[in-house]
DNA sequence: GTCTATAAAGTGATAGAC
DNA sequence: GTCTATCACTTTATAGAC
């Protein structure tokens, strides 16, 4: 077992080239679809090492798994528990953020979606613990607008449209591309104006009918 | 290679029985994650008879994307070229089209949605070419809509507009249901629920701002 | 810590009996 | 058409030299 990191500093230890290496490929294709000579070559490192630093495949999976996890959900959940916000400044605030952070890791989502649909109950469990205050604290304001008439809109349609807003185009980005004729850069262009739409049609889908 | 069908017609011929146990985990877990093994099993057949009858995995696995692919997109292509519909009627048989499909196969758009980033150029042009009348009506009605003032809407974000608000809400089920804290029951009927909502969404989206 | 060589198990596919 | 037995190859993981 490795109790000691590597010496040298200035560039990434072997142990980070594995798993950003890992982390690249398990994200992109899945655990099964992923041998550990793929991720040995691509970190250019020898096959054995991986399980010199990470015991086995599995190991490692689990490992960036959950930071994959930890990472999709913590911007989100820090703006939802956010008590100074107006439910309006929230949307846009989380509408910004999901297309910033997908504009840097557009695999992760489908990953996420993937991992959650193989395990039904494995770290999904964890992952609806961590969200517990966000959501609570979602609820309640949500209630207090419907008390005083702000909206009429029902909280899981509300976060099904905004996640599907959101998110949805980065995971359908092959798709929408290809079918509708349309370069990175475009793709790029339509996400930025999202960010101002999104939060005006959620705006409107809260005051009900037109 | 086999050139006759079973003789037995009352319950499903051998070769039908592997296809649909191939169809179900394929879709589920994906070509790398699944063996032949499983699908054999699954089937109640011999492993032998996989490919005595398919060949290879891989030729199974071909003829299942094909069909899963032309199914996804059959009834939505009939919809949109349908020239006696206005844009709203359009849009609400989508919507309901999505729904009804979906509720009976909710494992296909994440699989879909899987081959297509896994695969960039072998059947996305194929799909894209069979969509391509369909896409071709739809931008021109949304160009006469613009014409007539009707609409500002952009056909890309109109698109990924409709697509993210009918099919997200299944892609993400799972997540949903678990931080949600939502039955299976009570997701049928928020899908129920967006039959009507989600069109009228639309059509406040397409009218522009508040 | 890193390498080569190899063990151990898994997996797709086929040969040949029935 | 369907089965059992087995081959051929891949893939994970480890032993042991350096």
């Amino acid at each position: 077992m490795p109790s000691k990191r590597p010496v040298k500093t200035k560039e990434a230890s072997t142990e980070q080239k594995i798993k950003e290496a890992a982390r690249k490929l398990f994200t992109q294709k899945g655990f099964a679809a992923t041998r550990t000579r793929d991720i040995a070559e691509e970190a250019g490192i020898n096959l054995a090492l991986l399980n010199y630093y990470f015991r086995s495949k599995q190991k490692l999976f689990d490992l960036i798994m959950l930071e994959n996890f930890r990472q999709f959900i913590g911007g989100i959940s820090a703006n939802f528990t956010d008590e100074t916000l107006t439910m309006e400044e929230k949307v846009k605030k989380v509408v910004n953020g999901y297309i910033d952070f997908l504009t840097e890791f557009p695999d992760l989502p489908l990953f996420i979606l993937n991992e959650i649909q193989g395990n039904p109950s494995a770290l999904t469990v964890r992952l609806s613990e961590e969200l517990a205050p966000a959501r609570r604290m979602f609820f309640q304001q949500l209630v207090d607008s419907k008390k005083e008439g702000k909206t009429t809109l029902d909280p899981f349609q509300f976060i099904a449209n905004l996640v599907g807003l959101s998110v949805f185009p980065f995971v359908a980005k092959p798709l929408l591309q290809r079918v509708l004729n349309v370069s990175d850069e475009q793709f790029r262009a339509y996400m930025d104006d999202r960010r101002t739409l999104v939060p005006m049609w959620i705006g409107m889908m809260m005051k009900g009918k037109p």
